[in-house]
DNA sequence: TCATTTTCGTTAGTACACAAACAGTATTGA
DNA sequence: TCAATACTGTTTGTGTACTAACGAAAATGA
C-alpha cells in the first residue's frame, strides 16, 4: 500500500494533529480518569478480571488474546491478579502446559462492585462530546483495532 | 460530575466496546505500524524529535510539556536521544538547573528523512476510514484530549 | 510412526508512563 | 530582605507493552 499526499514531504509536520499523538493523549485522560475513580485496580488489571469473569475458566494466553495482551503482558498481568487473591489458578488435565486461571469468590466481588465505576469512567472519559457524538466516535474508533 | 446510566449496575459490562479498550486497541495497531515503516525511531522519540526541531532550543521539562510527557518520562527519551546523537545539551546561562536541548544535524537530518514516512504512518493508520470519516474521528478525538 | 510445526507458559531486555520524593535554583510577596 | 512558593532536573518503584529466545507439550501431516 502506498499513501500519497501532497505534503507528505512539507516541512510542516504538525505533531499536534497526528493520530498517534491524540490516541497517546486521550489514552493519558482516560487512565487518569480510571486511576481517580478506580485506584485499587489498573484499567489493564480490570480489563483481565472483567473479561474472565465473562468467560468463565480460561488459560492465560487466551485471556490474553481476549483482551489484546500478549504471552508477556498477561503473564504479568495475571501475575498480579493472583497475588492479591482475586484470580485463581487450577492445572488443565487435559493440557500439561495449560493451568486455568478462574475469578476467586473475593474476584467476582470487586469485579461486580467495580463494574458501575468503570461504566461511569467511560462516560466520563467520553464526556466531552455530544450522544450523537460519542456513537459516532465509538463507531469510527472501532474500526481502527 | 454524575453520571447516570440506566445500565450502568447492569451485569452487562461489555469490555469490548468501552472507549478504553478501544483506544488501547488502536494505540496498539498504530505503534506497530510505526514500528514496522520507522524501525530506528520510537513513536514516543519521533514525536519528541520533530518537536524540538519545530521550537529550537528547548529545555527538558518544556519539551516534556509540548509533548505531553511528564518530567520522568521525557528524561529517559531525551537520554536516549542523545545517545544515539540526535540531540545535544547546552547549559541555560540564565536559569543555572536549566539546560538546553537542540537537535543535532544528524538529528535534523533524521527527522526530515522521517518526517514524510510519518505522515504516511499516520494516514495508514486513518486508512481503514473514509476522508469524511477520518476528519470526523480526528476532530472528535481532538475534543478527548 | 516420526518429524515438523504449533502452542503454552516463561524469561530477559528495552522502552514508555506515572507517582512520589529529593536537592538545587528561581520567583514571589509580605 | 527574607520566608514561602514554585519550578528544574533527577531517582526510585511499579505497571504496562513488545521483542526475542527458550523448553515442554501437543497437534499435524506425511
Amino acid at each position: 500500500m502506498h499513501y500519497d499526499f501532497a505534503d507528505a514531504r512539507a516541512a510542516s509536520y504538525c505533531l499536534d494533529e497526528q493520530v498517534g499523538f491524540l490516541l497517546r493523549r486521550a489514552s493519558q485522560r482516560h487512565l487518569a480518569i480510571f486511576a481517580q475513580r478506580l485506584g485499587a485496580l489498573t484499567a489493564t488489571q480490570f480489563a483481565a478480571l472483567a473479561k474472565l469473569c465473562e468467560l468463565g475458566p480460561t488459560s492465560q494466553n487466551a485471556l490474553g488474546r481476549a483482551t489484546a495482551m500478549d504471552a508477556a503482558t498477561i503473564k504479568g498481568v495475571a501475575d498480579r491478579l493472583r497475588a492479591r487473591g482475586l484470580v485463581d489458578a487450577k492445572p488443565d488435565p487435559d493440557d500439561r502446559r495449560r493451568h486455568y486461571l478462574i475469578p476467586t469468590d473475593e474476584g467476582r466481588a470487586v469485579y461486580e462492585k467495580a463494574a458501575s465505576a468503570a461504566v461511569e469512567i467511560s462516560a466520563e472519559t467520553l464526556a466531552p462530546l455530544s450522544a450523537t457524538e460519542r456513537e459516532t466516535f465509538l463507531n469510527l474508533l472501532t474500526k481502527l483495532g
